[in-house]
RNA sequence: GUCCCCAUCGUCUAGUGGCCUAGGAUGACUCCCUUUCACGGAGUAGACACCGGUUCGAAUCCGGUUGGGGACGCCA
């Protein structure tokens, strides 16, 4: 047997975000191209008329351009040109080609009209589910004469094409990539609908016909497609066509173990764009949802996850998508930039926030990012720090009313309103701040949390936080007056 | 209901018959660092779903039970 060049498709279907879950089975896909020296090919499922829309599959090429998963051949973000010999790569431009094999399929008696209704389907379905069976479509029109059918249709009446599958009795077998032997009876499906009744034709069919003349060669997707495998299988083998290889990945779960719902946060990889997540942490994270790194390691990069990435490795069972997990890995990302990338991937979220920062010079924003890296799990996370740091948003948190009962407090922030007033310059170092509340402490006789806390409260209104003497050097005097003046006037 | 898939700490997983009194990560807890909170460091608790079989030997192979999930669409 030659070596067929290896190629695999991912094939989302516009209708709205990309899923994490349908990111994943990209980037296996990609993976699997890019270990293997093969094409990575982005195909459109958009049959569905009435749900897939131009914007979704902007949305779609966005989120995997921002993950970084870039495809061979397939439609570009123009929206205009499309790469490849293939092409075209969006089905809904394809239905010649699919209204060509459908008639292949009829003329050769292994496909047919039938004009079943759907109560008809209905009445059907309920007997046989009450029969204990299957419910699967049996349809009395399965071996009308084809000429007789198109007669009926030109009649104007309504007809559908199914695949004639009742009288392939035998189990079909499967060699699935992570799953092993596979075997389907025949009976496990009924005559599945090829061509709807306004001539569109529907996936599993669009699907077998892509895959074969894209010359995709595995087939990489959800555990959720492995019914679909069969009918897709018993087209393949209808039209002689040879079968790609096939691999059913996991699925991807949430913690109820149920298939990842918006009810329980963020599903799409935009949304976690949205709060501040790393692609490259969000890959890394669901990278390891179904597949493992042979030394066992966690943060790795995607360039030497291609270099390791095998099928043998994938993992058959469900995986829940833990969000705390996900959450330690973008924070072990974060800290892992320098400042300047730090900062530069943080300020849209601050402009977004609308914040007004004390200073605008680079150098600031350096040293202040430095500070709140090891804090910041998110980016958005870096909004609350700099918040702090914005006078308008100044507020003394409910937190604070503990510290602002004690007995000290009054007289020690007296104090350091006062040295702050006969403070030279409107910037301190880290130790002139010192300094200042050394001299707190030694006027007042107040030490420890009785101390320490008010002053933190009177910078930041709250009585846990960033280190002061780390904090103070990034804020200004008027800033740091105003503050304590306020948190003076509410003890009174 | 029918068919298919799956089954190791709460979660992600390592493990392909002896290296397993089951390893790592995360989360939880404790301690250290720290005049707060984090970060960081050290440590503790925590799993082979169950029952049979095969074998000198089973988390690993086979059968069954149970549990979970998926599919049963003129959605993909």
């Amino acid at each position: 047997m030659s070596q067929k060049k290896i190629r695999v498709r991912f094939a989302p279907s516009p209708t709205g975000y990309l899923h994490v879950g349908g990111a994943r089975s990209a980037l296996y896909n990609y993976l699997f191209a890019r270990n293997q020296g093969g094409e990575f090919i982005l195909r459109i499922e958009d049959t569905d008329v009435a749900r897939s829309t131009e914007e979704s599959l902007k949305m779609v090429m966005s989120d995997l351009k921002w993950l970084g998963l870039n495809w061979d051949e397939g439609p570009q973000s123009d929206g205009q040109t499309e790469i490849g010999s293939y092409g075209p790569y969006k089905q809904s431009e394809r239905l010649d080609i699919y209204l060509d094999v459908a008639e292949e399929l009829l003329k050769i008696g292994k496909a047919y009209y039938c004009f079943m209704t759907d109560e008809e389907l209905e009445i059907q379905r309920q007997k046989f589910i009450a029969e204990g069976k299957n419910p699967h479509v049996s349809s009395p029109y399965e071996n009308w004469d084809l000429e007789k059918a198109k007669q009926e249709l030109k009649s104007g009446r309504p007809g559908v094409v199914r695949f004639k599958s009742q009288h392939l009795k035998k189990d079909y077998i499967l060699n699935d990539l992570v799953r092993g032997e596979v075997r389907f009876p025949s009976d496990m499906v009924g005559d599945f609908v090829l061509l709807r009744s306004d001539g569109m034709p529907v996936y599993n069919f669009c699907c077998v016909v892509d895959d074969h003349l894209m010359k995709i060669s595995h087939v990489l997707r959800a555990e959720e497609h492995l019914p679909n495998t069969l009918r897709q299988m018993m087209i393949y083998e209808a039209m002689s066509w040879e079968f790609p290889l096939f691999g059913h990945i996991s699925l991807v779960l949430d913690e109820d173990r149920q298939k990842m719902s918006k009810r329980r946060g963020a599903t799409s990889c935009f949304q976690f764009k949205e709060e501040g997540y790393l692609p490259e942490a969000l890959l890394n994270f669901v990278t390891l949802l179904g597949w493992s790194h042979p030394e066992q390691k966690e943060i790795f990069s995607l360039e030497e996850t291609i270099q390791l990435f095998n099928v043998n490795r994938l993992h058959p069972s469900g995986a829940v998508f833990d969000r705390v997990k996900l959450k330690w890995m973008n924070s072990q990302y974060l800290r892992a930039l320098s400042n300047e990338d730090l900062w530069k991937k943080t300020e849209p979220f601050l402009k977004a926030a609308n914040l007004k920062l004390p200073y605008e010079d680079k150098q600031w924003a350096f040293s202040s990012i430095a500070v709140f890296k090891t804090y910041m799990e998110t980016l958005v996370d870096g909004v609350t720090f700099y918040t702090a740091l914005d006078d308008s948003k100044f507020e003394i948190k409910p937190e604070a009313s503990e510290v602002l009962a004690w007995e000290p407090t009054k007289v020690v922030l007296s104090e350091w309103a006062e040295l702050l007033k006969v403070h030279v310059g409107e910037s301190f170092t880290e130790a002139e701040f010192l300094k200042i509340q050394e001299v707190v402490k030694v006027k007042t006789g107040a030490k420890g949390k009785n101390l320490f806390q008010p002053i933190r409260v009177a910078v930041i209104g709250q009585p846990h936080g960033t280190e002061l003497k780390i904090l103070v050097p990034l804020m200004t005097k008027t800033s740091l007056l105003k503050r304590a003046s306020q948190v003076l006037a509410s003890l009174k």
